[in-house]
DNA sequence: CAACCGCCCTGGGTGC
DNA sequence: TGCACCCAGGGCGGTT
C-alpha cells in the first residue's frame, strides 16, 4: 500500500506530467471515490473543467494539486490507489474511478482504486502557520521529511500523549505520514515495544524513535523514487523495497536481524504489530 | 478535550 | 469445486 515515500513519489510524479495544464473534461466512474466531495461527481467535475493544474504537494499521506480557481483537489491513496498517467485511448484500467482529460490532448490523468479507501474531493484551503492547506488537512501534522518539521517540537508532542507509544506514533495530529509498516520498523531500530507508554519515554528516546521513522522513510523514498519511468509501475506499493529491507513488519516467524530470534506477531487495534521478543520486550505488566 | 472503538470496502488467500 | 471466512489498511464520526 502507498505509504508516504510512494506519495512522495506520485506528488513528484503530478508535479512533472499534470502541472500547468487546462483541464478539458473529468469523467467519475465511481461516487465512493468522490465520497469526500459532498456535492457530487457534477459538482466535482465542474470545479475542474477550465481550470489548470498550478502546483503538486503533499503532507503526510495526502497529496493535493492546487487549482487555478484557488481550489485544489485532493486525495488520499488509501491501500490501494493509484495516479496513473496514460496516453489518451489507452484501455480502461479495471478499477478506473476518475478520468481527467487535459485540453492539449496529451496523457490523461487516472485515479485507479481497487479497494475504494481512497478518493479525491475539491477543497477551499486554509492558512495555518503561513502555509496553505486543504481544509480537512489543515489539522495535520507536519510529517518527518517536511523542510519545516522541528524535531523538538514532535518530541513534546509525542511524550504528551497518555497512551501506548504506536498509538502515538499513528496519530496523525502528533507527526503525519507514519503508518503502520513504519511505526513497526521505526520500533524495531529503536528497540522498543509497542505497547510502551508515550509518556514514559526519555527524550533521548522518543528523538531516537522519530529519526528512526525518517530514516525508514527516507531510504524507501531513495529506494522507491530512482526511476520516474518506472513511477506509474511502482506507485502500487510494489516497489520492492519492502521485499527486501523489512527487520519486522510481516516478518512473523522470520529471525531478527539483530539477534536471530523469530520476528512475533500481536494483535494491535484490529490489526498486526511486528516485533522481536528480545530487542523489544514487553513492557512491565504487559498481557494481550 | 483526549482517548478509544467500530466502520468503511474489496479481492486474494485459506480452510473446510 | 465452491463457499464462508479472514485479513489488510487510514481516517473519521460517534461515544466514553
Amino acid at each position: 500500500m502507498p505509504e508516504l515515500p510512494e506519495v512522495e513519489v506520485v506528488r513528484r510524479g503530478l508535479r512533472d506530467h499534470v502541472v500547468g495544464r487546462h483541464i478539458a473534461e473529468v469523467d467519475v466512474f465511481h461516487p465512493r471515490a468522490i465520497r469526500r466531495h459532498v456535492p457530487g461527481a457534477v459538482d466535482f467535475a465542474a470545479r475542474l473543467v477550465g481550470h489548470s493544474f498550478t502546483e503538486a504537494r503533499r503532507r503526510g499521506k495526502y497529496l493535493w494539486v492546487d487549482l487555478s480557481s484557488g481550489e485544489a483537489v485532493l486525495a488520499h491513496l488509501g491501500m490501494s490507489g493509484q495516479m496513473l498517467v496514460q496516453p489518451v485511448g489507452a484501455p480502461d484500467e479495471k478499477h478506473l474511478r476518475v478520468r481527467v482529460s487535459f485540453a492539449d490532448d496529451g496523457p490523461e490523468l487516472r485515479f485507479v482504486d481497487q479497494r475504494t479507501f481512497g478518493g479525491l474531493s475539491v477543497e477551499g484551503v486554509t492558512e495555518v502557520d503561513g502555509v496553505s492547506l486543504p481544509t480537512p488537512v489543515a489539522h495535520i501534522a507536519r510529517d518527518p521529511m517536511d523542510p519545516d518539521f522541528d524535531p523538538v517540537a514532535a518530541v513534546a508532542a509525542l511524550r504528551r500523549r497518555r497512551t501506548e507509544v504506536k498509538r502515538a506514533l499513528l496519530d496523525q495530529t502528533v507527526v503525519s505520514g507514519i503508518g503502520n509498516i513504519y511505526a513497526d520498523e521505526a520500533l524495531w531500530l529503536a528497540r522498543l515495544h509497542w505497547a510502551r507508554p508515550a509518556d514514559g519515554l526519555s527524550r533521548a528516546k522518543a528523538a531516537e524513535l522519530l529519526t528512526a521513522a525518517t530514516d525508514v522513510m527516507d531510504q524507501a523514498l531513495r529506494a522507491g523514487g530512482t526511476s520516474f519511468d518506472a513511477l506509474y509501475v511502482n506507485v502500487n506499493g510494489q516497489s520492492g523495497y519492502f521485499d527486501r529491507s523489512l527487520n519486522a513488519y510481516g516478518q512473523e516467524g522470520e529471525p531478527c536481524p539483530r539477534c536471530g530470534r523469530p520476528i512475533r506477531r500481536e494483535p494491535f487495534m484490529n490489526r498486526s504489530s511486528f516485533s522481536c521478543p528480545r530487542c523489544q520486550p514487553h513492557p512491565p505488566g504487559f498481557q494481550l
